[in-house]
DNA sequence: AAAAGGACCAACCGCGGACAA
DNA sequence: ATTGTCCGCGGTTGGTCCTTT
């Protein structure tokens, strides 16, 4: 029944990795692929949990990840794609080479999440677009809304988590290549579901390391989200994956 | 020069879906 | 069909560096 149980974490190391320990996993991945999570700290010669080393590789010792300072246009992907997927940051990252969803996730709480709540005080003094006969939640509905569910006067609206569909490789683009579903619906003020308020689909690419010849340029990438956002399903999907 | 407070970011935690037995 | 683990995600924490007083 199931599988072997899962490991103690007494004796493990946790905090900062030494370079040694950066050494010993990257030399492992590369001869041996990042799978098995579990099993790799073990076979690496590292006392550190398969999470804990997941974490380093994908967020820091992974090939293509990009350092330094976020650019201007990428910052203002960020905005718009985050505008149209809220807190997906695995989603916006796959959208911006290089990137990871922690260090998205990081730049928005230290830098957009703040810059944003001036810039948008005075918006919100304006009256609201209605979609359905609700209101659109403000940022600061948002903000006093607990995760993913953004509250609103007459009920709330469902931030919508993407749901994977199904995963495609494309060779020619050298992309691997997921399909999210999502669905937003309102409920009222019982919790009673009363409609959706959109339907869309969209996809994340992660370009194979250094090299970035076909992806798009990021007003591309955010037009792209914008249509699908106004499509119905896979209608989107499917001149994308063409 | 030193202490206090703020900003930044790497890493950890807990949850939920996917999947294996 | 059920149970338990794995994996990935988003939220949060805590250490370090920087700025202000």
């Amino acid at each position: 029944m199931g599988r072997a149980p899962c490991c103690s974490k007494v004796g493990l190391k946790r905090g900062a990795w030494t370079a040694r320990e950066d050494r010993l996993l990257t030399n492992y991945i590369t001869e041996n692929g990042d799978s098995h999570w579990r099993s790799l700290p073990k076979k690496a010669g590292l006392l550190r949990c398969g999470k804990s080393c997941r974490l380093r590789w994908m967020n820091y010792l992974r090939p293509g990840i990009k350092r330094g300072n976020i650019t201007p246009d990428e910052d203002d992907l960020i905005i718009r794609l985050h505008s149209l997927l809220g807190n997906r940051w695995s989603l916006i990252a796959g959208r911006l080479p290089g990137r990871t969803d922690n260090e998205i996730k990081n730049y928005w709480n230290s830098h957009l999440r703040k810059r944003l709540k001036k810039t948008t005080k005075k918006a919100d003094d304006q009256p609201r677009k209605v979609i359905t006969g609700k209101k659109i939640p403000t940022s600061q509905d948002e903000e006093s809304a607990n995760g993913s569910e953004s509250k609103i006067k007459t009920g709330k609206i469902h931030i919508p988590k993407a749901v994977r569909v199904c995963s495609v490789s494309s060779a020619a683009k050298n992309t691997s290549t997921s399909i999210y579903e999502y669905e937003a619906w309102n409920e009222d003020e019982n919790g009673v579901f009363c409609g959706f308020v959109s339907s869309s689909s969209c996809q994340t690419s992660l370009p194979g390391n250094d090299d970035y010849d076909n992806i798009m340029s990021l007003d591309e990438i955010f037009d792209e989200y914008d249509q699908l956002f106004k499509t119905d399903n896979y209608g989107g999907l499917d001149s994308l994956l063409a």
